[in-house]
DNA sequence: CTATCTGATAACTCATGGTTATTACGTGAT
DNA sequence: ATCACGTAATAACCATGAGTTATCAGATAG
């Protein structure tokens, strides 16, 4: 055993990997290219493997450094976390979560989580941030977030979720409408109305829901305006540009300017579930999960 | 951002934590005592911190330091399957699964689920090892196992698990036992009887089975001896030293020497799981993952 | 009060990562 | 062809900093 891998060969490997050009990834790593060159192919003694196929036309990763590079990609990820755990641990937290939820749970859910979580663990610092689900399960992926409230019924392997609230859905009109909560009959009397929707690219399955409501009264929603963000979705009901469906806990704090009708006969339910990736080394969501396990059960 | 973290740093790190003395650990790493301070030193610089207590009487890890050992470990284990998985891939296996099971399922289940395996992925080899229960889940959790076969109700979390096969459980006995298949009335009918078990320690789950078929017939079974291996039980029972109840799927190349018999009517069953932990990063697991998964479905 | 631990400091040296200069080979334009 | 401009590898040199030895300052123990 001649040498000893060191990071900096992994920092290389990957800049090189990335570029596919000795040149290019040596300028990047501001260093020359024969020191990129010697360093590399030191790795590769190091490893007993070619990781690069240099065809004297291109470069290009084997199997083995294809394989390598998403490894590589996640230790730098990994140690850019515990420097920051460790530098918050210094510092008295016991650690930083940070939390990516849905518009729809800002109002009431999420908040409440917080307070509760605050009050457990006074020294966990949060770092939140509003994002639709899709960003969340791709961050969340990369380690670059910790938990997520998401509003989707299928989750990848290696996801768990537990499931947080679950919300009638009421109808939002504005405040001229001649439907009000007293004189609701049904939602088939809406059928001609335009409706207002989340947009269905950030959450394919809230959209069906959405979708299998109005089917299931029997008719097809027109629709002229989507938005991902419940307060425009609200502006816009209130300006007489349509009606909207929405989960009914995200009334809290809009009634004045649009009626909220709660829609508790038809069996479609929103799901808020908190979700985390398993392997989440992060100590902090560990003593989290551990408690909201013990809650529960 | 003056220097640079590498490998050097965190293998002196994991050493000190270890050893708790500069000197002890110099020598162990090969280096002389100042230069270990040196680099320790500048570790805590890069990662801006004090990783260790000097109170001029000990060394002691920080509340920092000690998260950072665990991480360390994990980076050095992870770093060290990495090098196997590329040696593999470079070899032309698609990589190699470390696989643990019981003895109870090395006469049948375990060599179909392989046979299976080596089926659809000629290129992973494989590394089967018997071993009880609790060291597989060891072994597991520290990424030294990829794959584990056992009998057990609960699992920690990050585990996953998925049934493999469930069997019912026979009566074993000695060939001159007055009990046949033919002539079986009931279990009842052996509370007198010696038992031998296999040992509670390894799977208290399992041992508490086996009572509670006893249990279940009015009698506490006298028991003289335990072991944990199948062929030990049969040998025991084959030298009239009592009755055993294993399960079914044992028989299977054992039954010159004893009788089984199959009690279908009681409601026991043992079911085998296959199990992984979620985090293991090994690319050869998560294609048998996805493969179960599909065919389940 | 000495003998012997401990870890930190200071000054030196030498291995090796990074440098420049050069070679060798490919491609594309003229 | 051949010239201009790519690519990466090789060789020889340089200089940074990891690891060295020597020493110091406290703590502990006989």
């Amino acid at each position: 055993m001649s040498y000893q891998i060191e990071l900096r060969h992994l920092k290389y490997f990957q800049v090189l990997a990335e570029e596919l050009k000795f040149r290019k990834a040596a300028d990047r790593l501001f260093i020359s290219q024969p020191g990129l060159s010697r360093q590399i192919k030191q790795m590769e003694e190091i490893f007993n493997a070619p990781l690069f196929d240099r065809n004297k036309k291109k470069v290009a990763l084997t199997e083995a450094g294809l394989y390598l590079k998403d490894e590589v990609d996640f230790i730098f990820s990994h140690i850019e976390n515990i420097k920051k755990q460790v530098s918050n641990i210094n510092e008295g937290k016991q650690g930083e979560l940070r939390i990516g939820f849905l518009g729809s749970a800002a109002q009431k859910i999420v908040p409440e989580v917080i307070f509760k979580l605050n009050k457990v663990f006074p020294e966990i610092s949060t770092n939140l941030d509003e994002m639709p689900n899709k960003l969340q399960i791709e961050l969340l992926e990369k380690d670059m977030l910790d938990i997520g409230f998401v509003r989707m019924q299928q989750f990848n392997p290696g996801i768990s979720k537990h499931m947080i609230h679950q919300d009638t859905f009421s109808l939002v009109l504005p405040k001229s409408h001649p439907m009000k909560k007293a004189s609701y009959e049904a939602v088939k009397k809406l059928g001609d109305e335009p409706f207002i929707f989340f947009s269905s690219d950030d959450s394919p399955f809230y959209y069906d829901l959405m979708m299998s409501i109005c089917e299931d009264h029997g008719f097809k929603p027109k629709t002229y305006h989507k938005s991902v963000n419940a307060l425009t979705i609200f502006k816009l009901v209130e300006e007489g540009l349509g009606i909207a469906i929405v989960p009914t806990g995200l009334q809290y704090g809009y009634q004045e300017n649009v009626n909220f009708v709660e829609l508790t006969h038809i069996p479609q339910r929103t799901e808020l579930y908190m979700i985390w990736k398993e392997s989440n080394r992060n100590p902090a969501l560990k003593n989290v999960i551990k408690l909201l396990l013990k809650d529960n059960t």
